[in-house]
RNA sequence: GCGGAUAUGGUGUAGUGGUAACAUAGGAGGUUUCCAACCUCUUGUCGCGGGUUCGACUCCCGCUAUCCGCACCA
């Protein structure tokens, strides 16, 4: 109990902290601030910033990866054939007697084997047909039958002409739809992937626990194509002597390395442990204690309704054990839905090993002749001709698919007799996709990096992000503001920002003791002091963050 | 969405039917030869909208937001 006040205390602490220095704020809050909104402020910005941008870079690293930017506003059509309008939307409907909601499907499950399967018109006809009483006044009258979506609407284009769309729930759709365009950038060559990283938005009924649900948030996704039939080959051995926390559905959590995982088959595809590993190396690089790091794998009931194997990458913080990433074996599921809704093609080729030899022996039409005799008939003819077998002598009488009969003369048809080598086939890729939710992240980058245990009981608060996502690279501090050494230090100053990539923050007031403090509080790894002796021959103290301790560097060797 | 609690400078808190205090942070200056020291001056606050009242930050109602349960969601 102790631990957990003071668990919660230092929650306090800390998100105080994240306001006062411009990292992660309430979005809006002069105008009363909106729930599931938050704005990354003058700090929290780069931040963010870096965290994607190491992401991206780590993705890149792996040579078969592209980068797309795919629109936040999405058509109706694209998210009803991914099955977002089914599966992210309840069917509401209100008493008019008390007012109260209810969700049409609940109210009917006695009437129905399965009412959630049911559309929008269904529901709406059988709940007037069998008009159930009201949970809450047990009167009998209900309105019209509404759907709630999880998913921003809008309306893409003006007035009357404009049609229905959505924020995306998700950036995958986007990397889905524009497959054509993927495979032949990869020239027709699997495996690869496309990330993306933007927002998302889910009209959450109720976002919570501040950073952990949002309505607008950043992920960060890859999609990576595989062909099915082909064993997907990963060298493990980089990870060979990490033992990672491993929570396989219905089992004990085990520590085991990703190889044994995969060869076990805890891990049901070598791709989804490859990713899972990449995982690991994203999370610890950019500050997540691996100590508190583990992969859950989904149980069958709650897997999405298309996974063939999913695992979370959960981290522990302030709110317990939470879902950071996602790594979802997807099978053909999404591209077969756009297939089917749109009737284009989203497939890739495969040559088989040996190519397959086909006899062909029967007969075809011969539309020179049959057209003018069958007219209107003659594509039913055709069929049915072609479905005829090799031995059928003409003429004779052919029985269409109407079931009418036509006299079929030998001078309507063809023999047709090919050899047909099929050196391959066209087959709808599988997608492994790691799902990452920026926000969850950075989240636990900032609980696992802030330390305000100092010394002798006091506190002194420092945030121990790693470099390469810090928000500031280098304060620098004159010593005094006089006998040059303020000037000094602003000329330092302006060279570092106007170096690329790199950040500085520029602080004369305080004592250098408070100056220090205020760096650490945001996480710069690196204090530039320029004292008396930087006037004479030009190095300055170069302060660790993480230790304190310092060393002197002249100004030229630290770009 | 339901139930409970809460909303006062940037942050953390006190307080009152007669327009607000403390700490800390911030700014300017001084002092100081490197880890939140000290001195002087200084900026800044009652979530929003109604109602009651001569007068509302305070009482009432509604809204919004935050936190905790439940439900929902992943």
């Amino acid at each position: 109990m102790d631990s957990m006040t003071h668990d919660a205390e230092r929650l306090e602490r800390m998100s105080g902290m994240l306001k006062r220095r411009g990292i992660i704020l309430p979005a809006f809050e002069i105008h009363g601030g909106a729930k599931g909104l938050y704005d990354f402020g003058p700090v929290g910005g780069r931040l963010r910033n870096r965290v994607n941008q190491t992401w991206i870079n780590h993705w890149l690293a792996l040579g078969n990866i592209v980068e797309l930017s795919c629109p936040t506003v999405t058509p109706y059509a694209v998210l009803e054939a991914s099955g977002h309008v089914g599966e992210f939307s309840d069917f509401m409907t209100v008493c008019t007697a008390c007012e109260e909601a209810s969700r049409a499907d609940t109210l009917l499950e006695a009437s129905h084997p399965n009412p959630d399967a049911l559309t929008q018109s269904e529901l709406q006809s059988l709940l007037f047909e069998i008009n159930p009483t009201c949970p809450n006044c047990n009167e009998q009258s209900w309105s019209e039958v509404s759907a709630q979506n999880l998913m921003f609407n809008t309306t893409i284009g003006a007035g009357s002409s404009g049609r229905p769309g959505f924020l995306r729930p998700e950036t995958a759709q986007g990397m889905f739809t524009s497959f054509s365009a993927l495979l032949r950038h990869n020239r027709d060559r699997l495996p690869f992937g496309a990330i993306q990283v933007g927002k998302g938005y889910r009209n959450e009924i109720s976002p919570r626990q501040g950073m952990i649900r949002l309505r607008e948030f950043n992920m960060a996704e890859l999609e990576y194509f595989i062909n099915p039939h082909e064993q997907q080959l990963h060298d493990f051995s980089q990870w060979a002597g990490i033992e990672m926390r491993l929570l396989p559905d219905g089992q004990e959590e085990v520590k085991m390395s990703i190889e044994d995982a995969v060869s076990s088959n805890t891990v049901r595809h070598s791709t989804v442990g490859f990713f899972m590993a990449q995982t690991y190396d994203f999370l610890v690089k950019v500050g997540i204690d691996p100590e508190r790091l583990r992969f859950r794998q989904h149980e069958a009931d709650e897997m999405a309704h298309y996974a063939m194997d999913c695992w979370d990458a959960e981290i522990l913080g302030s709110y317990g054990w939470v879902e950071c990433v996602g790594i979802a074996h997807r099978g053909c599921y999404d591209l077969e839905a756009h297939e089917k809704a749109t009737g284009k093609t989203l497939r890739a080729r495969r040559e088989f090993s040996e190519p397959k030899v086909v006899e062909i022996d029967g007969w075809t039409m011969n539309g020179a002749t049959a057209g003018p005799a069958f007219r209107a008939l003659a594509g039913a003819v055709k069929k049915a001709v072609e479905g005829l077998d090799a031995s059928t002598s003409f003429p004779t009488l052919v029985t269409l698919a109407s079931g009418e009969e036509v006299d079929v003369s030998p001078e309507h048809v063809k023999r047709v007799q090919r050899t047909e080598t099929i050196s391959g086939e066209w087959y709808i890729p599988h997608v492994v996709e790691p799902a990452f939710g920026i926000d969850r992240i950075i989240w636990h980058i900032l609980d696992h990096a802030y330390d305000d245990t100092g010394k002798d009981g006091d506190s002194y608060t420092v945030l121990r992000l790693n470099n390469s996502i810090a928000p500031v690279d280098y304060c620098v501090f004159p010593l005094f503001e006089k006998e040059g050494m303020g000037e000094m230090a602003r000329t330092l100053h302006r060279t570092l920002c106007a170096a690329p990539g790199i950040v500085s923050v520029y602080d004369s007031s305080g004592s250098i003791g408070r100056r220090y403090a205020r760096a650490d509080e945001i996480g710069v790894p690196h204090c530039l002091t320029v004292d008396h002796q930087s006037i004479e021959d030009g190095t300055v103290t170069v302060r660790n963050r993480d230790t304190g301790e310092q060393h002197r560097v002249h100004t030229d060797d630290l770009l």
